[in-house]
DNA sequence: AGAAATTAAATCGCGTCACAAAAAAATAGA
DNA sequence: TCTATTTTTTTGTGACGCGATTTAATTTCT
């Protein structure tokens, strides 16, 4: 039971100004203060604060007076870019994504190596992401110990606060202790979390839900992944435990039942089909739903009939979530939407026929296909937000500004 | 976006001291303290201002000292039960239940109405519920306008804040402005909540789960409804919508799908099945599943069948719950429970078959069998909730309670 | 019985917070 | 140069939470 002391009190409103700020690039003060509905006197107080922390940077502009605008000029703030780099990874079954960020989100560099790693031994795949990680971090141009935080991302489910890993498809073992594992190897904070939670943060930073506090995400890869933006901030369960689609049993009797993972994930829709060379090696390279469009496209029943299976089911479960979450949008994201319209009609179809009357209107879906850098991204994203929202530089006592203002930094064109 | 101010602080730590001296019923200063983490000094000022405002009251007990307890003896508060007076209301579709509680949630006044009111005009059956208010209302010896908010509890999908009827099986009409149309009636303060949540937030406060501040809750009644806890408090959708399990689609295509309610509610247990005129009887009292289980434990086939397929279809869409929320304990109510094992074990049977390994041991599933009283009392502590949250006194300045305390009571519109 | 010890609760003083009002800063136009 | 205008900082006020101190109410010891 978390207790109200002006100290939380000074970290939330400094939490708003930090995001709004984040939000809209570059701000005035009043602008901050329409949004926010602080008074000017308290950001003021905090924007001074977070200059001093080096968080943010004061933009004196210049021009782009649009005429006709008297008075003291609006100084512009930004997120200082070089605040804090943080590292994003995303470990997938047949590729690891890393990307390294600035405090902006801003990728530095960026890297994909396609290797399969599902079923290495833990210590072989933690040494893999500790090479893509120093080798990203290399390419950026940057030390190692600059960077504040790493933050993974992969498939299953992942306990947030200790950082392992309860089952995901990558692993043989259960219960990894990822966190620790890479925090010793890179002796750099690391954040472990699931590949959907990554890429839900990532639509609500930078990609289809910028304006969104609400919505659902749902990940179609190799597995079915879920995540639930709310108020927000990513929800979690009950335990900190990431949320999965792909354990969802459709059926209404044991007999008949299957989990949406055996119906509607990659291996589900290939289900073992791999007597085709070029098939195979595009699964290796991660292309695979994009080659088995192709062969549907040029008549492959069997697959088809798999993609139309695969996407009825997924209509009933996303009809099913927006039952229980009431979200006003709901994203689609994965490689399976190679498949197009072979998985997606089917999909719009059963859900229609699935959801509620009075529901209807309620949710939006859309459809987004993101490639691997906006995972990574998103895992950095996870990481910034985690350094927004407790500032490692004191979140505590108002500093007198009076001497220290004039770093005042002016930055012209 | 809420901003912190010192007023939203006094309120957090205000509502945190509350709600602890509800939890223990009669508490000290120090325990509280211990509990909320708070000082001491704040406790004392916000105690005090408590008792200012008539919420709680110093109980100097003088014995219970259970020797060798030295030092100035604690100072027990508790909740002024004359603080406030609510009533809650449970309307289902063959009864209707009342209950008049005070600021503790104790029930003054009780009353069930058994009566046939779905498909009735809105109209009737406002006006019957405006009855059953003023009835029970007088049977505690009170007078009406003494009474502070009245919840109504129904099973459908509700729109907390509007206070309007989204779908109901109550009602005929769907959008029902229904909070309107009784605090017209009443000229009270009128609040629309689901069933579930209802009952969820009486399980909260006197039921199974008063030590859980996470837990989810099943109704098995004429429609399936679900209550989520969490973080002590109730989940809602983005829209504020209550949430419903009844339309829950298990199946994998649209062909053989069927939703929940169509396999698992009362109506579909029954199956049209109403030859027997003790059923039509036992129906009309809700006493319907009780003559059921009669029924199977005599032999009817068909009836333990439908049974049998509504525990199995319940088991899956609980482990899907579990699967999206893992919470601790999951609780299972509603007038269906009478079949006993006949609905219960392919529940629990279906449910280990569809929850996944690792999340076997997550979840408990809990059986209350509760009566009508504790439906409408969960109502009644919705209600509460409110006030609780809110308190109409001024949540101000703390005053010097040495010599002030008869100013404040101002309460403009 | 009276003094000492002990525990609970109230009070005091401090630092912090948000905010309103006033002052200062920075610019455009006259 | 001077005035009007808009933004930002400074100043002053009321409220908050908390640690230290004081007062209150008991029990235990002598």
């Amino acid at each position: 039971m978390k207790t109200a002391d002006p100290e939380l009190m000074r970290a939330i409103n400094r939490f708003h100004v930090l995001d709004t700020i984040r939000r809209f690039g570059s701000i005035s003060r009043v602008e901050i203060g329409e949004r926010t509905q602080l008074s000017a006197t308290t950001i003021s107080a905090i924007t001074g604060s977070l200059i001093d922390d080096g968080l943010i940077t004061p933009l004196h502009v210049g021009d782009l007076r649009s005429g006709g605008n008297r008075g003291r000029p609006r100084v512009m703030l930004t997120l200082n870019p070089k605040a804090a780099l943080v590292v994003g990874a995303k470990i997938a079954a047949n590729r690891m994504s890393f990307a390294v960020t600035n405090f902006q989100g801003d990728v530095l560099a960026g890297l994909t190596l396609p290797m399969r790693v599902d079923r290495l031994p833990v210590q072989v795949i933690a040494d893999l992401v500790e090479d893509g990680v120093r080798r990203c971090v290399l390419d950026a141009g940057v030390a190692m110990d600059e960077i504040k935080t790493v933050a993974l991302s992969l498939p299953g489910i992942v306990e947030h606060g200790t950082g392992r890993v309860r089952s995901s498809s990558i692993f043989r073992d259960t219960d990894v202790p990822l966190k620790e594992a890479i925090k010793k190897r890179l002796g750099i904070d690391t954040i472990v979390e699931s590949d959907a939670n990554a890429i839900t943060m990532a639509q609500h930073w930078f990609g289809q839900a910028r304006e969104l506090d609400d919505f659902v995400l749902v990940a179609i890869e190799e597995n079915i992944g879920l995540g639930v933006m709310h108020g927000g901030q990513l929800f979690r369960g009950a335990r900190e435990l990431s949320l999965t689609l792909g354990d969802m049993v459709m059926g209404a009797s044991p007999d008949g039942a299957a989990k949406l993972a055996t119906l509607a994930s990659e291996t589900a829709i290939l289900n073992g089909d791999y007597d085709d060379a070029r098939l195979r090696d595009a699964i290796r390279l991660g292309q695979g739903m994009r080659q088995v469009r192709g062969m549907i496209d040029s008549g492959h029943v069997e697959l088809q009939a798999a993609a139309r299976r695969a996407g009825a089911a997924l209509g009933i479960a996303i009809a099913n979530l927006v039952a229980l979450f009431a979200p006003p949008r709901v994203i689609l994201v994965g490689s399976s939407l190679a498949l197009g319209d072979h998985l997606l009609a089917p999909l719009h179809d059963s859900f229609a026929k699935a959801i509620p009357e009075q529901l209807k209107t309620v949710a939006q879906i859309i459809i987004d296909d993101v490639d691997d850098e906006l995972w990574a991204r998103g895992a950095a994203a996870v990481a910034l937000g985690e350094l927004y929202g407790s500032p490692w530089g004191t979140t505590g006592p108002a500093r007198s500004h009076t001497h220290t203002q004039n770093q005042n930094v002016v930055v012209e064109d």
